[in-house]
DNA sequence: TCTTCCACTTT
DNA sequence: GAAAGTGGAAG
């Protein structure tokens, strides 16, 4: 796991010294925990999760850039990821419903810098923006549909714009620059049996370490811009074949003064810089071939906090692929109504290509429980997680509390979530986390199957003082602040200022509880 | 650091 | 042909 940290390229970080107590104090943790873990406590239903498997598509790709120090552009506007998130899911009941879900969570509670060609903690991470949701366009489906090929969220974008008022970007997930994120992939239980939105909603988080990245605004090292360029179709305009070369300077210099330098040129300096996470060393670990599955306990105890480093270490698992197990949560949640419109529909899943890998090793990661710690983490993983912490259980805590890490191909185990103690972050709770999420799903799952495009939205969690929800897409989705303001917990803020949203935005959310372990002290 | 515009590409 | 996704460069 500190390898993970430290491929990350922390090393030589001045923080060092904090990640790696954090990492020490995370496994400590772990141990300690590993024997009360919640999860032992807690009481795990296997209701058809545990054989659910999940493959990162691409794994390769995503472990280059992994190598290297994954880096996402973040844009006004919304980027899309690259290497896109996609995944092959196996052992789904081929008749039941489900709802898969992706989010995006700190995977630390630090500032990160480049220089010296390698990343390094600057300071404390700003306060995260309420966790969004996106919910796969397909969902709810049947798990014949979601195994029948690759499930993209490759239609998922990431921006810095925490304002957007008119919340004009669809499948937007709200991010700070030079922070590290963990991509998470949720699924629900959508079965009408399986009570949506009530306490024994089943779900199970799949984490891929190897897909955190750290958000920029533009690239920092140069190696990832050109892995980008070799590997992004839309970027084949920066690969410098000769004739491309020599047909763009020629525009250019026919165009324009200034000179022109080769591509090729441009790219062989940069590629010998050193990466700044260099990797292997310390940065990113290879993946073990372990696999882990932590099931999750009662919100308190979740996997993550077992597997993370409580302090602030990074949450993220250097694993590959960990799973979370969730289980049921209580739920208090209540649903509101949620109305899930679907934007648009995304081609689901589609990937020609079903190459996926199994993540042969996972570890389990702190990465739930890293994340989270932080305030923002927490914040985030309050999200889903918060329920469980709170006294009140809540569907959403599957999030976080709840998960167990797998190994990469993920599986899941069902359990039953417990009431959690109230964290401090609670307020953000109420807002979405959980709250969103389930409601959120429980509108999906209402809807029920027949649309698949509608289920998808962006559920989001706020924070006491940001809003976060919004939905991008005019359809598109959810948003989970709406919900807290539904519910009437509270108003969700944007930068203070109230965010009034079309209702048809707002998805109404539940109160969520936040997950208390997350927490430094958890 | 971030935003905007540009030329280029894929869809 | 239009729309949208790319990284680079300038500001």
């Amino acid at each position: 796991m500190a390898d993970n940290e430290e491929s990350f390229g922390l090393q030589n970080s001045p923080n060092d010294t904090d990640a790696k107590d954090l990492h020490e104090s995370k496994s400590e943790k772990q141990n300690g925990n590993s024997g009360k873990s919640p999860s032992s406590q807690t009481t795990y239903i296997q209701q058809g999760m545990e054989g659910i498997k999940v493959y990162l598509h691409e794994r390769e790709l995503w472990m280059k850039f992994h190598e290297v120090g994954t880096e996402m552009i973040i844009t006004k506007a919304g980027r899309r990821m690259f290497p896109s998130f996609k995944v092959k899911v196996t052992g789904l009941n081929p008749k039941t419903k489900y709802i898969l879900l992706m989010d995006v969570v700190p995977a630390d509670d630090h500032r990160y810098k480049f220089a010296d060609n390698k990343w390094s903690v600057t300071g404390k991470a700003e306060p995260a923006m309420p966790g969004r949701l996106y919910v796969h366009p397909d969902s709810p489906a049947t798990g014949a549909h979601w195994m029948r090929q690759l499930v993209s969220f490759q239609k998922l974008k990431l921006t810095n714009n925490h304002l957007d008022p008119f919340w004009t970007c669809k499948y937007t997930i709200i991010l700070n620059s030079m922070h590290k994120y963990q991509p998470r992939i949720h699924i629900v239980k959508a079965d009408e049996n399986n009570g949506f939105g009530s306490k024994n909603t089943a779900f199970c988080t799949h984490v891929f370490t190897e897909t955190a990245f750290i958000a920029v605004t533009s690239y920092q090292n140069h190696k990832i811009t050109q892995l980008k360029i070799e590997n992004n179709p839309f970027a084949k305009g920066f690969r410098g074949s000769d004739d491309m070369e020599l047909h763009r300077m020629s525009r250019m210099q026919s165009t324009k003064e200034y000179p022109v330098v080769p591509r090729s040129t441009v790219r062989q300096r940069v590629g010998t810089s050193q990466s700044p996470f260099s990797g292997d060393v310390q940065g990113m670990p290879t993946p073990s071939a372990i696999s882990s599955q932590y099931s999750c306990e009662n919100g308190v105890t979740s996997t993550s906090q077992d597997l993370l480093p409580q302090s602030s270490s990074y949450p993220l698992p250097h694993e590959h692929s960990q799973d979370y197990h969730c289980i049921k949560r209580k739920d208090d949640c209540h649903t509101g109504e949620h109305s899930y419109k679907k934007a648009y529909m995304e081609s689901p899943s589609s990937e020609e290509d079903h190459y996926y890998r199994p993540v042969s090793y996972s570890q389990s990661l702190g990465l739930t429980g890293a994340p989270y710690r932080t305030e923002s983490g927490q914040r985030q993983a309050c999200m889903y997680a918060s329920a469980t912490q709170a006294n009140e259980p809540s569907l959403e805590d599957i999030s976080c509390n709840t998960w167990a890490g797998v190994s990469p191909y993920s599986s899941c185990s069902v359990t039953t979530m417990q009431p959690m103690e109230r964290l401090p972050y609670q307020h953000f709770s109420a807002h979405f986390t959980s709250g969103p999420l389930v409601s959120r799903l429980s509108g999906v799952a209402g809807h029920t199957s027949p649309q698949l495009g509608d289920a998808h939205a962006m559920y989001q969690g706020s924070m006491p003082h940001q809003t976060l929800g919004r939905q991008c897409s005019p359809g598109a989705g959810i948003q989970s602040p709406s919900a807290a303001s539904l519910q009437g917990n509270e108003y969700l803020y944007t930068h203070g200022i109230p965010r009034t949203l079309s209702p048809h935005q707002y998805h109404t959310v539940h109160s969520v509880s936040i997950m208390p372990e997350w927490n430094e002290g958890s």
